[in-house]
DNA sequence: TCGCTGGAATGATAG
DNA sequence: CACTATCATTCCAGC
């Protein structure tokens, strides 16, 4: 007993988790198995349960995920309190964002625990405990208590995902929502929202009642709680499956409880975990010393990789940032690129069906992420997650889940760890390859909507929630103890079967910019294109008017499904004395419209910004941005509001498209350039660069906000309720330029969403404070209060609200009648804040 | 046979 | 409430 906490551990990686991997490829299908071996997955759940039993007082229930969302669909406000943020940093067990959360409220708005408890209750049942104990550090099993205070249960759990229970729907993770739920559900929460019995009928959107929701209230415990009435391959889940899942919760709760004990704030839980207790790991791969960066569930994976994990220097903190943060692509020296962006379709897969393969690169290969200025030779992990791609901030997909690809064809280890209700890929940098990584073991899986937005606290809608956006992470141990992160967001991936058959996409133009004067030739390269496709310029105001719609003149004789010739149009001002930032997209019809494209027209006294064609896969190193930096604030920025008023912050995005996508364009298409490594530094000197894949925001949407800023002056990262609303999802992005990473010692990112003046052009400027730090910060945080927006990275030498500066940002749709549904929603809590803050 | 696709049928939703 | 266009999911079939 003395060890209960490790002996949790150890239980939750048994169970089924060798057997049902059968050594083959475990971790592999996480999801498609669970859908398959549900079943075993809840008999392992059931067996482990009554050894466990987690007291979250704190509220499972996210303290304002119900509201907040709610908010957001009723087009109400959206708090910038911490509550929206609370909401998201809920989701992460990472407890990076419970850090940040309001520790006193509960979704009700009762106040809630202080700190919650999880309390641990260790049979023994099995061998494996005993081998844990004595194997356990003497360190750590003082450690091992019954009952463990955590500093902040709402750090570590969504309370809709929180709850084991509710499971993840996030679980996501797990596709099968709805499956495991139940079976986590009865573990951890009784909670009528969370507990398989309560029909999740009763949830806000109504389905069939085969549909997986209503399939709850028959399910016992003993059965898998979600069987789905055809016989579904949801019903099972595999064992390592679930039990990664089921890990997740109590991983993290436990680990966070752990780390609460440590004096260093840092715990490899891996060394703390008898090697027993990741047997699978062991049984499957003496040489695959698979060591669990992540303390949520990650020693929980079964390495299946044939490929040798070199045990990269794993990031060990217990306090990671949390997935919804906003991280900078770049900091001091290091800056993580996607080299070769992904296409920007792929076809998810379901549970019920095989998988689609690894996500694919448009020049037919596969995604390329590289870290540069690392001159370190311990090998690094590259995190991967599939991420959101709307105008909000970037924050882990909860209807679409990394799903890791193994088989002859992939070349590239992996192995997955459940962080938070979202799944991640871990991928070896080796410096023996340049920290270079090409990303072809990843998958994404679709979860039934019906599944995700019935789980308690969830308030996103799928419909129509088709992109996504692949996110990077890499977090760098500094011999100072603290620890940079860098993201890289890609650029956004259409998931839809429908999306990627019918709406015109374009990937590439040939140029982004012209004379006011026009008549020069753009060539669209894309997918979808159509013999009568229009091509359609249009300049909107801030407030999201237009001010001017053009058609331009498509060379019909030219056409091809795959190229447009279109002739620029002129302006309709052709004495511009600044840049102007307009948008056009291609038509095939109605709710049939490439998302935005950046076109800036150009007057004849404003040196034109670099115009030609870049190559989408050229490699960009940590100097080369900062040449783009520097380039950048050089650049006029014209269309581009740079005022405070963009700022979400301060009001609502209204940046019109015209805004200079480089300083402050985080739309989703425009993360990828911006926020995302890949393609940051382009972002900075231009708004769309041809060749690239264009930017593109949906037509009719506002543009989202980003923090776009010059990027010299180190950023503050922002945990979600500090964080203004940006926009853009943006990962913090580096894009611009040089860019501060986030940085916490002692690796705990947890910190507060305090800001404070940090030192400028301090490499690692912005520090957190591990999760036991109030929200004190680093002196180098900058904080801007937002509501609910994840963390955000904000330039510290500028004013909050200029830092902040987020345009508005459209959403990219490739139809722009795609998302309006959840544009819809979002713009009206946008423009709820906005009066908000003038208010 | 299995994994990966491309297509498409089918039922659910939204308007 | 019926009807239709869209979407989301599930199935199939080919390679």
């Amino acid at each position: 007993m003395q060890n209960s906490c490790l002996q949790v551990f150890s239980k939750f990686n048994f169970g089924s988790l060798v057997p049902s991997t059968g050594g083959k490829e475990t971790g592999l299908h996480l999801i498609a198995p669970l859908a398959t071996n549900m079943k075993s997955a809840e008999e392992d759940a059931f067996n482990y349960t009554p050894n466990v039993t987690l007291s979250l007082p704190i509220s499972m229930g996210n303290p304002c995920l119900s509201t907040q969302y709610h908010s957001l669909h009723s087009g109400s406000i959206i708090p910038m309190s911490s509550c929206h943020q609370d909401g998201y940093g809920l989701h992460n067990n990472s407890g990076a964002s419970g850090y940040y959360l309001t520790p006193n409220l509960r979704p009700n708005g009762a106040p809630a625990l202080e700190s919650p408890r999880i309390e641990i209750t260790a049979y023994g049942q099995f061998p494996e405990d005993e081998m844990e104990e004595n194997t356990l550090p003497i360190a750590k099993r003082v450690n091992s208590i019954v009952t463990l205070t955590l500093p902040n249960a709402d750090g570590y759990r969504d309370p809709s995902c929180l709850s084991p229970a509710s499971s993840l729907s996030s679980r996501s993770c797990n596709s099968e929502a709805s499956s495991y739920e139940s079976g986590f559900s009865y573990n951890y929460d009784n909670s009528p929202q969370n507990s398989p019995w309560h029909s999740p009928c009763n949830g806000k959107r109504k389905y069939s009642f085969n549909g997986a929701p209503c399939r709850h209230p028959s399910y016992s415990p003993g059965h898998s709680p979600t069987v789905s009435p055809q016989g579904s391959p949801r019903v099972s889940v595999p064992d390592e499956a679930w039990l990664a899942n089921t890990n997740q919760y109590t991983n993290s709760a436990i680990v966070a409880a752990i780390n609460a004990l440590t004096t260093d704030g840092i715990v490899d839980l891996s060394d703390s975990v008898p090697l027993k207790s990741r047997k699978t790991s062991l049984e499957h791969s003496a040489s695959m010393s698979l060591k669990k960066e992540n303390y949520c569930g990650g020693f929980l994976d079964v390495p299946q990789h044939p490929y040798p994990w070199s045990k990269p220097k794993p990031y060990i903190s217990p306090s990671l940032p949390s997935l919804d943060w906003q991280l900078p692509s770049c900091s001091g020296p290091y800056s993580l690129q996607i080299e070769v962006q992904p296409k920007s379709h792929h076809r998810a897969h379901y549970e019920t069906e095989g998988s689609r393969g690894a996500v694919k690169a448009m020049s037919g290969g596969h995604p390329v992420v590289q870290l540069y200025g690392y001159m370190e030779s311990e090998p690094l992990t590259l995190q991967l997650f599939i991420g959101t791609a709307d105008d909000r901030l970037l924050r882990p997909h909860a209807f679409y889940q990394v799903h890791r690809i193994t088989g002859k064809t992939v070349s590239t280890a992996s192995h997955e760890i459940m962080q938070s209700n979202t799944k991640v890929l871990e991928i070896p940098l080796l410096p023996e390859n340049n920290m270079r990584a090409i990303i072809d073991c990843a998958g994404i899986l679709k979860l039934r909507n019906s599944d995700i937005e019935l789980r308690k606290g969830e308030t996103d809608i799928g419909r129509k929630n088709t992109r996504v956006r692949m996110v990077f992470r890499v977090h760098i141990n500094q011999p100072s103890g603290r620890t940079v992160s860098l993201q890289a967001a890609s650029n956004p991936i259409e998931c839809s079967q429908r999306s990627a058959q019918e709406l015109p996409l374009v990937e590439k133009q040939s140029v982004d910019s012209s004379p006011a004067t026009g008549g020069k030739t753009l060539v669209l390269n894309g997918h979808n294109f159509l013999p009568d496709s229009k091509v359609v310029f249009v300049e909107k105001a801030q407030d999201g008017h237009h001010l001017w719609e053009t058609e331009a003149k498509v060379d019909k004789d030219s056409f091809k499904s795959t190229t447009l010739l279109v002739e620029i149009p002129p302006y309709r001002n052709q004495r511009i004395s600044t840049p102007v930032q307009v948008n056009f997209y291609v038509c095939n019809g109605k709710r049939k419209r490439s998302q935005y494209q950046r076109f800036t027209y150009l007057s004849p006294n404003v040196p034109i910004i670099k115009t030609e064609p870049n190559d989408d896969y050229e490699p960009k190193g940590a100097a080369r941005l900062s040449v783009h930096s520097k380039a950048y604030y050089g650049l006029p920025t014209p269309a581009m509001p740079a005022d405070p008023g963009h700022c979400l912050v301060g009001g609502y995005p209204s940046s019109s498209p015209t805004s200079s996508p480089k300083l402050h364009d985080l739309s989703p298409t425009a993360y990828p350039k911006c926020l995302s490594g890949g393609q940051s530094h382009h972002a900075g000197m231009q708004p769309a660069l041809p060749g690239a894949p264009a930017i593109q925001e949906t037509p009719g949407r506002p543009m989202g906000m980003h923090p776009g800023s010059p990027d010299h002056a180190p950023l503050v990262m922002l945990p979600p309720q500090m964080a203004p609303h940006l926009g853009s999802p943006g990962t913090g992005g580096c894009s611009h330029g040089y860019r501060p990473p986030a940085l916490y010692p002692n690796g705990s990112p947890a910190s507060s969403p305090v800001s404070h003046p940090s030192t400028p052009e301090t490499p690692f400027a912005p520090a957190y404070s591990p999760p036991q730090a109030p929200p004190t910060a680093s002196p180098h945080l900058t904080a801007i209060p937002t509501r609910s927006s994840p963390p955000v990275l904000l330039r510290e030498d500028s004013s909050p609200p200029t830092l902040a500066v987020t345009v508005k940002q459209e959403p990219q749709e490739l139809d722009q009648m795609y998302l309006d549904d959840v544009n819809e929603i979002i713009r009206n809590d946008l423009s709820s804040i906005s009066v908000h803050s003038h208010a």
